[in-house]
DNA sequence: AAGTGGTCTAGACCACCGT
DNA sequence: CGGTGGTCTAGACCACTTT
């Protein structure tokens, strides 16, 4: 019958969390079609309303995608959802436009204890390391740095100076099984270095937009930090209160 | 029976929208019970599902609180909920303080064609002018300008010069009627303006991140914009992402 | 004890999709 | 057409809160 009573929850939830579970494990893959609910109800042995509330939760989380008439499918991360979830950065007007990326560095390091911090890592830990310009419409406005545990990405590498289009979340999911879930999210401005001012076309001590980002697995894991700097002449963050 | 049918929506979605309606237009004022399961359902011609389905969604949107054994009650902005939902910022360590706010100027004025557009109305407008610092901890490290149409909020004012620990958000709601249910948040660096970095204790020219709103009420309309300008010296704007 | 929302079930029927 | 998710119903029982 089922295995989940033992367990002060209700069973919608137990029922969600090995759902849940059978996803992150890829036991059904990005991108499949799951078994009808009928079916996950007889296997599990609640009632179809159940396994139905479950789904639900799955789907608010944007784990799972439900089309009527055709079933229900494991999310994939597309490049339109990772810009439409994980990328605030709009023109002046309003517009969204997918930016380019163009890598400067890309190395893999020991952390230093002020790396390994935010990931939950040990000092030390092979840690990669990513220093990326990308491009709006043609214009360098964004810089970023990310730091990756090699753990999780064994054998990352990016083509140091060539273009990219492709979002790296797609990557992570596709080359590496790492599906982000969701992020947090720190804002500050500060003052450009003079570096940075460099790549980006500022003076030196122009305001910039620092965006600094952990991101988590479906396990909420922290499995990627990332400094983004904006050049806000022409762009902004948003953000929505709800 | 019920007056609904005629309605291409599902039943539980125009069960929601009459249910928003009798909290906007206060036929339940905030912090009021509203009636049971059953008596709605009853009342409405639907079965209890339906009515609980519609629950939930104004539930999620915070509409309205359900506590077991005791009831489901009409939101009240709180001091807790507005400084929770609607106020992003937090010390570095990541701990949130409620603010203080001094009044800075406090008028009543004819909008200008830039004041008049993003709130929707006329140039000419009657416009209701504040402009406030504001202290966390002690420490004066915001300071904000706010534009509310004199048509929604008749009589506004504010006591310049006197420290206020009240959220603007409460007020509006208990003295005005009008419900902030949402908030659309543009940032952006910016240089301190010599005036502002005054206020603030800066240089000139130092790196502020702006934070431009425009809030909604429960209809969706807008009804107040605000530009915050934030010190990041000892604070950050956090958002999540998912 | 009475009254409330929360959970769980079982089944009918609808709307949409692909073949 | 058969199969999928979406809607709607009706009712039993549980958990919590107040009297």
């Amino acid at each position: 019958m089922n295995a989940l009573r033992p367990d002060s929850r209700p069973l919608y939830a137990q029922t969600e969390a090995i759902l849940m579970r059978r996803i992150a494990e890829g036991f059904w893959a990005p991108g499949s079609m799951i078994p009808p609910e009928p079916d996950l109800a007889a296997e599990l042995g609640v009632s179809p309303g159940t396994v139905r509330k479950a789904l639900g939760g799955l789907e608010r989380r944007r784990l799972i995608e439900r089309r009527q008439g055709r079933g229900t499918f494991v999310a994939a991360h597309t490049s339109e959802r990772a810009l439409f979830h994980f990328f605030r950065i709009t023109a002046l007007d309003g517009q969204r436009r997918a930016p380019t990326s163009h890598v400067l560095e890309c190395a893999t390091v020991a952390a230093s204890a002020e790396e390994a911090q935010p990931l939950g890592l040990a000092a030390g830990a092979a840690l990669h390391r990513v220093k990326r310009a990308r491009l709006i419409a043609g214009a360098a406005c964004i810089l970023e740095r990310i730091w990756l545990p090699e753990a999780r990405f064994p054998g990352f590498a990016l083509p140091v100076g060539r273009e990219m289009t492709d979002e790296l979340y797609v990557l992570y999911q596709r080359d590496h099984g790492v599906t982000i879930a969701r992020a947090e999210e720190r804002l500050a401005a500060i003052a450009a270095a003079p570096d940075d001012a460099g790549l980006l076309g500022l003076e030196e001590g122009a305001p910039l937009l620092e965006i600094a980002r952990i991101a988590f697995d479906l396990q909420d894991r922290p499995v990627e930090r990332r400094v983004t700097l904006l050049d806000t002449a022409a762009h902004r963050y948003i953000a929505n209160l709800d």
